[in-house]
DNA sequence: CCCTAGCGGTGCT
DNA sequence: AGCACCGCTAGGG
């Protein structure tokens, strides 16, 4: 084989109520997920000369689509297509790994987080990780707060962050 | 309340 | 190697 073995992807959108946002697929599962853009997101340009989309990756996107239509109304996820988070390194990983395992309606902290992959100290790494989630809401990093119960952060802003937890019934301090 | 020091991972030079 | 970011925290005014 030649070095030619581009990893195609696939970006499907998808339509709700708050907006389009884009879903993509790798070889592997998914990749990214991205809020809608802009503060009225209008539909995507349609790729003039779009690549047939694979049955498999349609069988997870339908997944996908069904998954975040739950999330955004602040239940569960249920079952979701397998995840490609082979962008991150290797603490990252752990950590958006860790994410997943934090149950919709509860919450975590920056420091529980890192006390739960063995690196008690590495609070603030932590936090930079959640910040490179490439699948936000459905790897709940939304579900992590400050210890001193405070929003912390979210990349793509804090209204969404307040948003989702209180869609899924997290009762916030202050 | 604000301020500070200390912390660990990541990316850029 | 160094350095400057960061979705942080605990401790001290």
């Amino acid at each position: 084989m030649f070095m030619n073995d581009r990893t195609q992807t696939f970006t499907l959108p998808i339509r709700t109520a708050d907006g389009e946002f884009l879903a993509r697929y790798s070889a592997e599962g998914l990749c990214a997920l991205d809020f809608p853009s802009g503060p009225k997101a209008p539909a995507s340009t349609p790729d003039p000369n779009p690549a047939p989309v694979p049955p498999h990756v349609r069988l997870w996107h339908a997944l996908t689509v069904k998954a975040l239509g739950r999330a955004l109304a602040g239940q569960a996820a249920g079952r979701l297509p397998p995840l490609d988070l082979s962008c991150g390194t290797k603490f990252q990983q752990t950590v958006w790994q860790a994410l997943s395992q934090i149950t919709c309606g509860r919450n975590s902290s920056y420091s529980q987080v890192a006390h739960a992959i063995g690196r008690p100290k590495a609070v603030r790494a932590v936090g930079a990780a959640c910040g490179a989630n490439p699948i936000p809401v459905l790897v709940p990093c939304h579900r992590v707060l400050a210890s001193d119960q405070g929003l912390g952060g979210f990349s793509a802003g804090l209204d969404w962050k307040r948003t989702l937890l209180a869609r899924e019934g997290v009762r916030l301090a202050a």
